[in-house]
DNA sequence: CTTCAGGTACGATGCAAGTCATACCTGAAG
DNA sequence: CTTCAGGTATGACTTGCATCGTACCTGAAG
């Protein structure tokens, strides 16, 4: 069964205040970071991220990643493939993938 | 009169999520594309950014964007400057200021 | 059919953040 | 000195958002 793809910004519409609010999240900006990672862009199941919070948080996160332009969310009824949309990104924010993979090496930042 | 400079986080402690957290903002986001976009990097006074909203809001979005790591302000008691920190940007998060020059290029953004 | 796991929808809650009003500080100019 | 413009501190208000509880939907396996 294919699962549809739910809808989401094109790739010249993507806002770069809605990206970056995107990723502004801890949890989501995990999960960007994990798929940006591999160069294989393969489909992913939502629950392969391990995120410490609750189904509904975790829809509502995915959510957003999508209506930001992100990511695809592949719809197969009672499962969901989440798909990079690394060309998009770099076609429109050339060079943000690559920051994602720059995350704080040195760990503790002073708040 | 040498303003002192205000403290900011060193190059190597900048936090991608605080930094991300700092452009979410429109305004904030304003004013780093507007710093960005010269080179000469030039001291600027904060009211040189023609901002729709109060002197407390500016003062708080000035504070966002320096502790964040982007910009110094160099207070001079009545007056105040500010400066892009381009060199420990693009040394730790290199290609983060060019993104900003992407921002929506049609305009009107879907919200 | 029933059962079950994965996912969504809706609502409520708690906290962080953007905004402004009032009052005060700082330095320069009369 | 006084006056004035630029900036800050504090507090209050409001909005947005991350989180979860409850209930419901979907498809696969018995």
């Amino acid at each position: 069964m294919a699962g549809r793809n739910l809808v989401g910004p094109k790739a010249d519409a993507l806002d770069l205040g809605a990206v970056f609010r995107a990723l502004a999240d801890e949890h989501r900006r995990s999960v960007m970071t994990q798929l940006a990672a591999d160069r294989s862009d393969s489909e992913r199941g939502c629950n392969s991220f391990d995120l410490p919070i609750s189904k509904q948080t975790q829809t509502h996160h995915f959510r957003v990643l999508r209506e930001a332009g992100l990511i695809d969310e592949i719809d197969y009824g009672n499962r969901k493939g989440i798909r990079l949309r690394r060309a998009d990104i770099e076609k429109r924010f050339p060079g943000l993938l690559t920051l994602l993979g720059e995350d704080s090496p040195g760990g503790t930042a002073p708040r």
